[in-house]
DNA sequence: AGTAGCACCTGATTGC
DNA sequence: TGCAATCAGGTGCTAC
C-alpha cells in the first residue's frame, strides 16, 4: 500500500476532504472537522510506514508547520486495521464511493486530480493528522523517509522486521524476557512491529519452533534464526504484494497479491505439511487462530499445549 | 510491570 | 427458507 501510494500522492496537495464516517476519524482530536481542517491546503511528501502503521508527512501551508530545518512538524497518519484499504482513482470524475468508502481525500498534483478513497468495512482502521515527534535513537523512522520523525501514536511502536536500524539484540533480549508464549511475543508490535497472524504462523513454521513455546525459553541462537524466518516471511510477501485472498485486501489499484499461495501453515490445518507430510494442527491462542505441524514444530514441554 | 480479557465493528458463511 | 451462531487479516484500554 506505501508503495502504490508513494508514486500516486508525493507532491500532490489537498483540495477537499470528505469524512463520510465519522468513525474513521475517532481518534482525531475534535473529530471529522479537525482532520479536514487541518489536511485542505497541506501537500503531501512521501509515505512512510513502520509495522502496520503507515503515515505521509504534510508540507506547505494548511495545518502543516515546518520545523526550523524545513522538517515535516505533521503527517497524516493511517492504520487498516482488519479491513481497511485505499483506492486510486486518477482524473476528475471519481466513481460513485463504495458502501464501504469511509472518507475521500482529493488531491491535484502535476498530472491532474487524484480522488484517494480510505475503505474499511470492519472499521477498525482510522485516519488522523498528528504532530510528529523524534525517534528514541535518532535514525531514520522507517522505510520511506529520511527523517528521524514519527507521528505521536507510532512511537510506541517498534521498528519494521525489515527495518536496517532494526536492533536485533534489543529484540532478542525482549523475547526472552516474561512469561509469554512465542506466538504472542510475535503479534506484539512493541519489540519489532509488522507480524501479524498469518506472518507469525508462517515464520515459526518456518523455523520450525512451536508457537506456544515459551518465548524466554528460545536460546538465543533460535531466537535469531527465528528473527531471519521473519524477516524471509515478509520480504517473499512483500514482493509478491502481500497475502490478498480476497476482495477486501488489495492494492491501490485494487488488485490482489499473491503471497497466499505460498502460504505453508495459516489457514492449512487439517491439510499435509509440505515438509513433511503431517496434517497442520490448528488451535485458537490467546484468541488467535493458530496453526502449525505438529511434527516439524514439536510441543515446548509436556502439557504446555496441545499437540 | 507484565499480562489477560474484552471492546471496538461489519458481513460472509455455516449450522440448525 | 429463516434465523442464529461463528468467524475473520488488529490494536488499545482496563483491570488484575
Amino acid at each position: 500500500m506505501r508503495r502504490g501510494l508513494e508514486s500516486l500522492v508525493a507532491g500532490t496537495s489537498v483540495v477537499d476532504v470528505e469524512v463520510r464516517r465519522e468513525s474513521c476519524t475517532r481518534r482525531q482530536p475534535g473529530g471529522a472537522g479537525a482532520f479536514a481542517d487541518a489536511l485542505v491546503g497541506a501537500s503531501f511528501a512521501s509515505p512512510a510506514r513502520r509495522g502496520k502503521f503507515m503515515w505521509v508527512p504534510l508540507l506547505g501551508s494548511g495545518g502543516a508547520p515546518r520545523g526550523g530545518d524545513g522538517a515535516p512538524l505533521a503527517a497524516l497518519s493511517a492504520h487498516l486495521g482488519m479491513s481497511g484499504q485505499f483506492r486510486a482513482f486518477p482524473g476528475d470524475t471519481p466513481p460513485e464511493p463504495h458502501p464501504h468508502c469511509r472518507a475521500r481525500l482529493t488531491l491535484a498534483g502535476a498530472h491532474g486530480a487524484l480522488t484517494l478513497d480510505f475503505l474499511d468495512q470492519r472499521t477498525f482502521g482510522y485516519l488522523t493528522v498528528e504532530p510528529l515527534v523524534a525517534t528514541r535513537d535518532g535514525q531514520p523512522a522507517a522505510v520511506g523517509t529520511p527523517h528521524a520523525l514519527v507521528p505521536s501514536s507510532v512511537a510506541h511502536i517498534g521498528r519494521d522486521a525489515l527495518d536496517p536500524y532494526l536492533d536485533d539484540h534489543a529484540v532478542r533480549a525482549v523475547w526472552r524476557r516474561g512469561e509469554r508464549a512465542i506466538k504472542q511475543v510475535l503479534l506484539d508490535q512493541t519489540a519489532v512491529s509488522g507480524i501479524g497472524n498469518i506472518y507469525a504462523d508462517e515464520a515459526l513454521w518456518r523455523a520450525k519452533v512451536h508457537p506456544g513455546t515459551p518465548a524466554a525459553s528460545l536460546a538465543e541462537r533460535h531466537a535469531g534464526t527465528l528473527l531471519d524466518a521473519v524477516r524471509e516471511v515478509m520480504a517473499r510477501a512483500l514482493a509478491q504484494g502481500g497475502t490478498s485472498f480476497d476482495a477486501l485486501y488489495v492494492n491501490v489499484n485494487g488488485e490482489s497479491g499473491y503471497f497466499a499461495r505460498d502460504l505453508e501453515a495459516y489457514g492449512r490445518g487439517g491439510h499435509a505439511c509440505s515438509r513433511c507430510g503431517t496434517l497442520i494442527s490448528r488451535a485458537v491462542m490467546h484468541g488467535r487462530s493458530t496453526h502449525w505441524c505438529p511434527r516439524c514444530q514439536r510441543r515446548p514441554r509436556a502439557g504446555t499445549a496441545r499437540d
